[in-house]
DNA sequence: TAGTATCTTTTGTCTAGGACAAAGATTATA
DNA sequence: TATAATCTTTGTCCTAGACAAAAGATACTA
């Protein structure tokens, strides 16, 4: 109800798909899509459902799929494409995961809270994040993206386990010594849910960890580094960061950091990339974790 | 030390300044600054120099100067007004604070989780974010600003401040009951630390807060409130968020939820307004909650 | 069979100068 | 002193063309 018919702008779309505005034009001119509607002074304006027709290019995009293939497909097929993955991850659903997943649609946030409480319990760090947290979390974007769970659902859910989160790195981070990892993400990446969860696993091993956030620049990460003394850097990449810049943004970072502090890197984004730059480790998931 | 004569192209000025392409070129065209030098391809080149300069008229931008006075002055003629705001803010800050701020300098991460947490067990959580974290965060913001203080240390602090809250707030929800109130910021804003804060406030008053986090659509915000029976919905605003919409916003959002439920609004972006949409609440600041 | 070098296609980023509305500053009016 | 009207500044968007880097395909070698 309400907000029946709202449409973006191409900056606003380039903010909310992660594809950039020339991205969108190019696209436009050599596949014929998206063809957006124009306001009265000529500009683009993108419904609604484009939007949400683009997010899930880019998502099967940063899953390997190339755009000139995704771009000539109709819907239908893209959600196709979409739930043989989908398929993929149903079957192995955990009964905890339906579980928390029956919580959220039930709108029980003290009883959501009480579950994860009792799995981080039973489980441990490690489990609970391999186990628990990363399934939910795909498990929560893929029904959302088959419109089967909200928006509000899926921040909801963020911001409880966030703060979970928070709560088990403050407890082990009291122990926690040598080496100092420092964790932060590039200008334009916003997701800094990877970077917690690699703090929350690091901590669990007794490894300090340094949360600088999301969006710091490339030289301020290698001041940063330096004055805080780190060991490594940890930056995390979601699959809406844009893909052709990874590479070269690692590259930098490589050559900003001093030569004796490692790099590693993780994330959705990077998770496709076949060679990283000389110098930068990749862990696959949190479960190759180089400590 | 090392990137000795790196030059950035376009997009990665963009990345690292916060400036958009578009707007370096009209600048380029209109007041014959920054002027980069070209590669072979004809492609803009950016001078770190350049960045750094650049970096400063943004600071200077976001503290309300226009950009067509800060693009014909020098470099010097920057530093020098950067310097005026300087002296503004180092006179009333409370010791407690300076306290914090040296830590902040000498990279002490420790030493300044400790001392939050003595501050936070002296004053309660009231006295603590109106005395401590509120001021805190205004002087970085200051100090960053001026040039005395890096980006990384103000995220730095932020993600500090973060995981200390969340934790509190943890504890203290566990013997919250109604009412229920929902928290959001609107698309665009970004800034959710008010949120948090605010939730803090609200939860050492024995009230339960649900917190959605960033960016949730209107629409969703409305469905939210309905489906965990919220009693109020509280949003914030900052003052980077695009002002003339704050009220057409809040307008739209106390159309979308039903009428029992009261909204509450706060921050920087609504301090200086005047009159508020019927039917919506604001707080000047979280001395004055309506609690 | 697997690895490496070469060729072809795909793809994203950058260019130019013009246009225009929204935001900010200034002046006039109540 | 506050509101309205006017002028100035400012950022975002437009078009259509160009080109290099990355990915895919193919041929050749160990």
């Amino acid at each position: 109800m309400g907000v029946s018919q709202q449409l973006l702008t191409i900056g606003a779309v380039e903010r909310d798909s992660g594809i950039a505005r020339d991205t969108l034009r190019v696209w436009e001119r050599r596949y014929g899509y998206p063809v957006p509607l124009r306001n009265g002074k000529g500009e683009r304006m993108y419904s609604d459902e484009q939007l949400r027709h683009l997010q899930r290019i880019q998502r099967l995009i940063s899953q390997g799929h190339r755009p000139g293939k995704l771009l000539r497909m109709s819907d239908d097929e893209l959600v196709k494409l979409e739930s043989e993955l989908q398929t993929d991850t149903d079957q192995l659903l955990d009964e905890n995961i339906q579980t928390l997943i029956r919580l959220i649609q039930s709108a029980d946030a003290l009883e959501i809270d009480r579950e994860l409480c009792r799995l981080y319990e039973q489980q441990g760090m490690r489990a609970f994040l391999i186990k628990t947290i990363v399934p939910l979390l795909r498990t929560v974007g893929n029904l959302w993206a088959a419109g089967k769970l909200s928006i509000f659902e899926e921040h909801f859910v963020s911001t409880q386990i966030i703060r979970i989160l928070n709560v088990e790195i403050t407890r082990l981070q009291s122990e926690c010594k040598q080496p100092l990892v420092l964790l932060a993400t590039l200008p334009g990446e916003q997701h800094t849910m990877g970077l917690l969860m690699l703090s929350a696993m690091l901590s669990s091993h007794k490894v300090a960890t340094l949360n600088l956030g999301g969006q710091v620049p490339i030289d301020q990460i290698a001041e940063a580094t330096d004055r805080f003394n780190a060991d490594a850097v940890g930056v995390t990449f979601s699959g809406a960061y844009h893909y052709p810049s990874i590479r070269s943004d690692l590259q930098s970072l490589r050559e900003a950091v001093s030569e004796g502090v490692e790099i590693w890197t993780g994330g959705e984004g990077v998770s496709r990339m076949r060679r990283l730059p000389e110098g930068v480790m990749k862990f696959t998931s949190l479960e190759h974790l180089p400590v």
